[in-house]
DNA sequence: TCTGGGGTCCTAGGACCC
DNA sequence: TCTGGGGTCCTAGGACCC
């Protein structure tokens, strides 16, 4: 048996943790530029706020029945999460962080497996007062069914455990079958068009008929839901594949120079994240979109693989730049650009010694230093991010505060040498 | 007027190489 | 003049997840 451990509305209930006056008041979480609703406590459900909606469509109805509107606050949401983490941990030597809000534990070999639940249930309740619900079963997918059947029906009391055969089917006749892990918006439609509406109808499919209509991940789930796992709880976080970084303008931009701006900070954002990781890459597409609501989505990108593996933000900036450049075209309006790195291999010495430019290791070493300045100072400040000067225009580093989009600040600092803590090279 | 961001996986066609 | 196929890389897009 294997539990799935998911956070109620958790952005919303992390918001309340620290604001206990909101009990039972209707709060939303807006997402990055303030654009959509991507949390909601039940109070804010149950006055029929959409998930996902754009803010400007319900901001009457949130005003209305004040509703509490929160800004997103992602470092707020990972500390929390970290914590509701470390208390999972104790329950299971083997736990699968799935996402910033939900863990798989394995409870092999585990005795008074409901009762287990519970506690857990009410543990981090006690701990951080993060509502969270308790899907156990025997597999992952059944698991997350559980686990929908939870949050639906208040009687379940936050743990529900589902174990024979009868009483996984009946069960499954409830869960909608778009309510399934791994079945989305499109094939929900395509199985109720052959009379598939319910978990249970899709647990007894002829499998062969499944195979030619849809793809072998269609098989896996079908499988899950007879009880047979395909899906491991992997303790073992996997090395991540790629890094993205990417923002919505909020309005048109049409200049190259502004989008290389946005660029520059996008790189540098990532690069943070890649050396958090202590990785190198050696691939980087650049692409920018057109609004996507318009009749005719524009969107190119450029692909560029790296002569060598890199972690340097500079030398990253000027590549994206030529993409960019390469890309870019007069006259039409962008309305979000993005990076995203690919191809990763391990930060060590040796890369450098391949390639002539690179020799070095002073001039790597120095560059190496500067970067973990500027990483710290991004740490303490927040808000603030220092990058690269955009456009190549300055050798200097720079400062601005990032606010809600990259591109909507145009303002420039030089960044006091006393708070950087180091003095940057004059050929950088 | 205003419509998120960070991920993984898959497909398909054209360019280009052998 | 006619004729091939396999492989990789790049671009674009779409499905799904949180």
């Amino acid at each position: 048996m294997l539990a799935l451990v998911d956070c109620n509305n958790f952005f919303a209930s992390c918001e309340r943790v620290f604001r206990p006056d909101l009990e039972g008041k209707p709060i939303v979480v807006l997402s990055n530029n303030d654009g959509c609703i991507v949390s909601r406590s039940n109070e804010a459900k149950a006055l029929g706020i959409p998930m996902g909606v754009p803010y400007f469509k319900v901001k009457d109805k949130i005003e209305i029945n004040r509703v509490h509107v929160f800004s997103s606050n992602f470092l707020l949401y990972g500390d929390m999460s970290n914590r509701v983490m470390s208390i999972i941990e104790q329950f299971s030597p083997n736990v699968e962080v799935y996402s910033i809000d939900e863990a798989f534990l394995d409870l092999t070999g585990m005795k008074n497996i409901l009762e287990y639940g519970r506690e857990i249930h009410r543990t981090i309740k006690q701990w951080v007062t993060i509502p969270v619900s308790v899907g156990i079963a025997p597999t992952k997918t059944l698991a997350k069914a559980a686990n929908y059947l939870v949050k639906k029906n208040a009687g379940h009391r936050g743990v529900l455990m589902l174990e024979d055969e009868r009483q996984i089917a009946s069960a499954l006749a409830e869960v909608p079958v778009g309510e399934l892990w791994g079945i989305g918006r499109r094939l929900a439609v395509s199985l109720s068009g052959y009379g598939i509406r319910t978990a249970y109808d899709l647990q007894n499919i002829d499998m062969q008929w499944a195979r030619q209509q849809y793809s072998v991940m269609m098989l896996r789930v079908v499988e899950e839901l007879r009880g047979t796992p395909c899906l491991a709880v992997e303790s073992e976080s996997q090395q991540r594949k790629s890094i993205i970084s990417s923002r919505s303008f909020g309005r048109k931009v049409t200049a190259l120079a502004e989008l290389s701006e946005s660029v520059a900070t996008h790189i540098t954002r990532a690069v943070e994240k890649l050396r958090e990781d202590g990785l190198c890459t050696s691939a980087l597409v650049v692409y920018i979109k057109a609004n996507r609501f318009t009749a005719e989505p524009v969107s190119h990108s450029k692909y560029i693989h790296l002569p060598y593996p890199t972690d340097d933000t500079s030398v990253l900036i000027s590549y994206a730049h030529a993409a960019l450049a390469e890309i870019f075209q007069d006259g039409l309006r962008y309305g979000k650009c993005g990076i995203c790195l690919l191809n990763f291999s391990q930060s060590s010495q040796f890369q450098y010694s391949l390639f002539p430019a690179y020799q070095s290791e002073d001039v790597m070493q120095e560059r190496r230093t500067l970067m973990k300045a500027i990483d710290s100072v991004n740490g303490k400040w927040g808000k603030r991010t220092v990058y690269f000067a955009a456009c190549g225009i300055q050798q200097k580093w720079h400062m601005k505060s990032e606010s809600r989009s990259p591109c909507y600040t145009t303002e420039w600092d030089d960044i006091p040498e006393a708070k950087l803590g180091i003095t940057p090279a004059k050929d950088f």
